[in-house]
DNA sequence: ATTTGGTGTGTTAACGATAACTTTTGTAAC
DNA sequence: GTTACAAAAGTTATCGTTAACACACCAAAT
């Protein structure tokens, strides 16, 4: 046996030329096909094993042409909605033999074209998108999607005739968030966490507007909390600090609300924290709805109503819709799901 | 300008081909190196553009030997200290130019070796392993680690001359956090989640256990729940459901304890669902502590008493070591960072 | 004796990008 | 008019792996 190198990765032709065979013969023995003499299979094995030899990806996926590798962007991971929705995904695509890679970008512009940027450079086989929607990002999502990269967003405004889209019916599960309030009683409701971007919490807003239009009940700006900076400069923010904050301005008005639907449940628990703060009871005082059903709504006191959405099955299909673009030969047409999302009724209403 | 190519990612060759120059000389323009005349630069920027070309990634590091990408494998991305972590370890990264790609394991050990091997399969630079420890996915790490990647480890066990090993000190945590409930009087003492596994939570219950000896209280083995199975077989987990079936049963005994230690917050908010539903109060009935003061700590009710651990330090550190490893030539010693923890006092032990 | 066909192995060329080198062209200096 | 040298290209070889093909060799079948 010849020396070993010092620091580098032994390659096929390391392993051929100490033992003596031609690097395609090393090949076949590492993939197991071909025919290769049980005597020369069992060199080659020995001294692939001693050589520490481990092939190179880089590589065998240049030649392959695939990685059997999908992206998948998140936003906020502190968010159990993406943490479920990760998990649905990679057991989805690993029951079909591919792999997860996960980039965080926490909102910003830079960040998600740096994260689309790396997975694509690694030659992904397809891209899962679950950011918050921002201009810069979306000018390179679009220009990845037009190279023909397959990609599926989720939860996210993208429009274009070759990505998949799924979604929980946010509009909906706005509107009955808000009629619920408004079938207790409630006619003075206030809205946390608004933002501009074209994204989940917009449609949740347009919910609750809907509602109060349908019930009549005029629209109170003062009672709509929220950011209104330009979408691209969002930074990481703090969905928890951003409920505890827009409680503290709802409180302070001078009709304060009796009700309030927070875009979703760690907004909704901030705002439980600055309701306790100034000695309200909830849902006496205060009735509070959220929105996902996070695992700890339910251990909030008082246990929180919000409104559930299906992030298991968002993920699962997202997956599926990608292999699906990835796997077949025929340029489809831009698929839509949008899943329902049902009301939990718990003590932070009645 | 010749036909756009039906489906495929155009190459450099393409663009050369439909310009009618070499295709080193598209490459001079598409990296700004070299001599290429304005005229040509910009006949090969529109053709490029219109045939929507994009750097083949697998083949430019191929040739680099460097992806400039950091792996990352995670366990529970549920709880925010893997997010904390991530995030840190991110911008830490970022900062230095190199990308993140996170993939999950659900803490079993064929998770862990598909994880660990997609991430060398696509040769990143080197690997931050946060799992927790078992038997496979530690000998195919050894495998990873001996084939001269660079490797670090947080809050795991992993015993290799070349893998460094960041940490908190959680047996003086489990200790400081016994401690305090020994100095408020208590000497029934129960211990929530303890498993096999080499990982923090049984330097956590050694922690406790030490603090029990030191102010000679015998161990009850009944007031220590947990896990016994076989490290390799554990499945994905829900702390908090550990949280609370671990306190059910820790009530449902004769001399039940007057205070609790969860080996994180996460088990320590199922546990005080345990207890309220049994009708107790906290502190006055049984008084908790949990680990890792996550964000909700501060929100459930009573306001968590806790081991708060610098997450976030810990993802830094962890990346500088890594990158150390990575851009220095001479292999160093193991090295080994040990962090302190605090023990944040709240409204569930006083 | 020759065909057939499996077995074992080597050679070549590609995957896409690019470093290093070579060639050609233009043009200013002597 | 020749030299000199920068500018603008082209050519070759390589990163590590592998598909496709070529070529031995040997046993069984004709």
């Amino acid at each position: 046996m010849a020396k070993i190198k010092p620091k580098k990765q032994a390659t096929l032709s390391d392993i051929a030329a100490n033992v003596g065979v031609a690097p395609m013969t090393v090949s076949r023995v590492m993939n197991g096909n071909g025919y290769v003499s049980e005597e020369t299979r069992e060199k080659v094995m020995r001294a692939a094993k001693e050589m520490k030899y481990r092939r190179n990806g880089l590589a065998h996926n240049l030649k392959r042409q695939r990685t059997d590798t999908i992206g998948l962007v998140l936003g906020d991971i502190s968010n159990p909605y993406s943490t479920e929705l990760a998990n649905a995904i990679r057991e989805t695509l690993s029951a079909r033999g591919y792999n997860l890679f996960i980039c965080i970008s926490e909102h910003s512009a830079k960040e998600d074209i740096a994260a689309f940027e790396s997975l694509v450079n690694h030659s992904v086989d397809g891209l899962i998108v679950a950011t918050r929607s921002n201009k810069g990002g979306d000018e390179y999502l679009k220009e990845i999607v037009e190279s023909n990269v397959p990609v599926v967003v989720i939860g996210r405004d993208f429009q274009h005739k070759s990505v998949d889209f799924v979604s929980t019916d946010n509009l909906n599960g706005g509107f009955e968030a808000t009629r619920h309030l408004i079938d207790l009683g409630h006619r003075r409701i206030g809205f946390i966490g608004a933002t501009l971007s074209g994204g989940s919490s917009l449609k949740r807003l347009q919910g609750y507007l809907k509602a109060l239009e349908q019930y009549k009940i005029p629209v109170d700006e003062r009672l709509i909390t929220g950011r209104k900076e330009a979408i691209s400069e969002v930074p990481g923010y703090s969905t928890e600090k951003m409920g505890y904050e827009g409680m503290k301005r709802l409180l302070s008005l001078p009709n304060r609300p009796t009700a309030v639907f927070a875009r979703n449940d760690f907004t909704a628990i901030g705002a439980i924290t600055a309701i306790k703060e100034a000695g309200l009871k909830i849902p006496e005082d205060i009735a509070m709805v959220g929105f996902d059903d996070i695992p700890l709504a339910v251990h909030t006191s008082p246990a929180l109503t919000t409104v559930r959405q299906p992030m298991r099955l968002q993920g699962q299909l997202a997956a599926e819709m990608l292999l699906q673009r990835i796997e077949r030969e025929e340029p489809e047409q831009r698929r839509e799901r949008i899943l329902n999302c049902e009301l939990i009724i718990r003590n932070s209403t009645v």
